[in-house]
DNA sequence: AATTTAGTTTACGTTAACGTAAACGTAGGC
DNA sequence: GCCTACGTTTACGTTAACGTAAACTAAATT
C-alpha cells in the first residue's frame, strides 16, 4: 500500500477544508497534483504538502510564506553558492518563531492566572 | 511619572505600526482613548491594549480573537452564573495555544534539521 | 505672517484567502 | 435511460485589516 493516491474530497474531508481550498492552493502554484483524464490524482507527497501549509496557516503564516518555509527542505537549495543565504535564511524564521513562542507561551501563562482565580470564584462561592 | 499619556505616533512607532492601524481599531471598537480636544490621548491601559492586540496578531489571531482574549481579564465576567462559562472559554482558548506550540515545535525541529544539512555541507566542500 | 509639524475626518482602494453559484462532464447503480 | 455522486472550469462576491489620498485644523517654529 505503499504509494496510494488520493482524491480531492478525501483530502479536503481528512483536513477540514473544502475542495475551493485545495483547488485554490494549486491555483496559487503551491500543489501540482497529476491528472487522470480531466481529475486530479494527489500523491502522499502532496498530502504532506497541504498538511504543511495548513500547519503554517494555524500560526498565521501567509500561504507563500508557509510554501517558503516548506522549500527549504528542497534540495535544489543545496548548491554551495546559496548555502550561507539559506542559513540565514533559517536563522530568520527561527527567530520569529521562537518570539512566536514567547507570545505564546505568555499567552498561557495569563490564562492560567484566569483560571485560577475563576476556580477561586467558585470556592469563594460555596 | 505614574501615570503619563501618549500621543497617538509616539505608540505607532513603538509599536512599528502606522497611526491608521491604530485609528482603525478605535474605529473597530478595539480601543477608546480620550480626548484633548480633537487629539486621542491615550493611557498607559490603552498602551497595552494595543500591544496584546499586537501580540495576539504575531500569532495569527484576528482582532476579535485577540480582545476576546484579553477581555478575559476583565472582571466584568466574574459574576458566578458565567463562571463555568468562562473557565470553558479558557479551555478552548488554551487548546487551540497548545496545538500553535507544537506546530511551532515541530516547525523549529524541521529548521534545525535543515541547518544540520546545511552546515554539513559546507564542511564537506572544505 | 508664513511655514512646518502633528493631528483630524471621510472615503475609496487593495490584498489574501477563500465562498458561492452556474454550467457542465462522467462513471456507476437501479 | 435516468439519477446521483463526484468531479471540472469560470467568474463574480466577500471579509479582514489596513493603505492611500484629499482636505482640513491647530499649535509651534522661523
Amino acid at each position: 500500500m505503499t504509494d496510494r493516491s488520493y482524491s480531492i474530497s478525501e483530502l479536503a474531508t481528512e483536513f477540514g477544508v473544502t475542495t475551493r481550498t485545495i483547488r485554490f492552493y494549486e491555483e496559487k502554484g503551491l500543489i501540482h497534483p497529476r491528472r487522470v483524464g480531466q481529475k486530479r490524482l494527489y500523491s502522499p507527497s502532496d498530502r504532506v504538502r497541504i498538511k504543511l501549509i495548513l500547519r503554517g496557516k494555524r500560526i498565521g503564516m501567509t500561504l507563500q510564506e508557509s510554501v517558503e518555509v516548506i522549500d527549504l527542505y528542497d534540495p535544489a537549495h543545496n548548491n554551495r553558492s546559496q548555502l550561507h543565504s539559506l542559513i540565514r535564511t533559517v536563522q530568520e524564521k527561527r527567530e520569529r518563531l521562537l518570539r512566536q513562542k514567547r507570545d505564546i507561551e505568555d499567552m498561557l501563562a495569563g490564562l492560567d492566572e484566569v483560571q485560577t482565580l475563576c476556580e477561586q470564584g467558585l470556592k469563594d462561592a460555596d
